[in-house]
DNA sequence: AAACTAAGTTACGAATTGTAAGCAAAAAAA
DNA sequence: TTTTTTTGCTTACAATTCGTAACTTAGTTT
């Protein structure tokens, strides 16, 4: 009958992480600081999922969005000190994958 | 205008993990077999939910289901060694939250 | 016999995604 | 100097996925 007790901070960081795109969002922002249409490239997600998860990556203070004032002008995204925490999840992941997952290619 | 060119396994990694419900599953299982109720009672998912991912969990080969022939018959979950190989990346996330992750209470 | 539990399944409305097209400003090409 | 392209988005809408609730079948306790 009684509910679950796991830790609320974990529940909001699976939250997170597990939101489509996220992790393959911040995986590749661990090459370093990159502009929209670099990442759009990269990633083949549309332009609507891409500004509406950065954003929340934003608000969650997992990236940083920065207006370069060059000529021309251009956005960066870059991950912050919390983002890059998140590498040591991505490597689990990474080894993982490389030693249980498997790809059935016929 | 080139694409990704990120593993394969580890994009089937995420595709997996990144999965609705299927980390919290996973953790959830780390505590040992547990029967279909107990799972459902303890996370706060709906029974179609529950089957559809545990069966996805099945057919990846990180869950294991077995029918326990008593007396009477129950249905038992538990993770595979390829499951339970999952742990270092939910241990990482945990470590991850207890640094960073903040929950906003009013 | 009546009510309950386990382990699902089904139907359906609500929320989330993907697709495609559009847009303003600036820059590069013709 | 017009035309086209690029950038960083937004909007509209269709397709997919999710959650809710009710139902099922078989065994079970009252």
């Amino acid at each position: 009958m009684d509910q679950k007790n796991i830790c609320p901070r974990f529940e909001k960081a699976l939250m997170i992480l597990n939101h489509r795109w996220n992790t393959l969002l911040i995986y590749q922002l661990l090459d370093g600081p990159q502009r929209y249409s670099t990442i759009k490239n990269q990633l083949n997600i549309s332009s609507r999922v891409l500004t509406e998860r950065l954003k929340e990556l934003e608000t969650e203070q997992i990236v940083l969005r920065t207006v370069i004032p060059s000529t021309p002008v251009f956005i960066e995204y870059e991950l912050t000190e919390k983002g890059y925490a998140i590498a040591p999840v991505l490597k689990a992941i990474e080894q993982w994958s490389s030693e249980w997952v498997t790809i059935d290619i016929e």
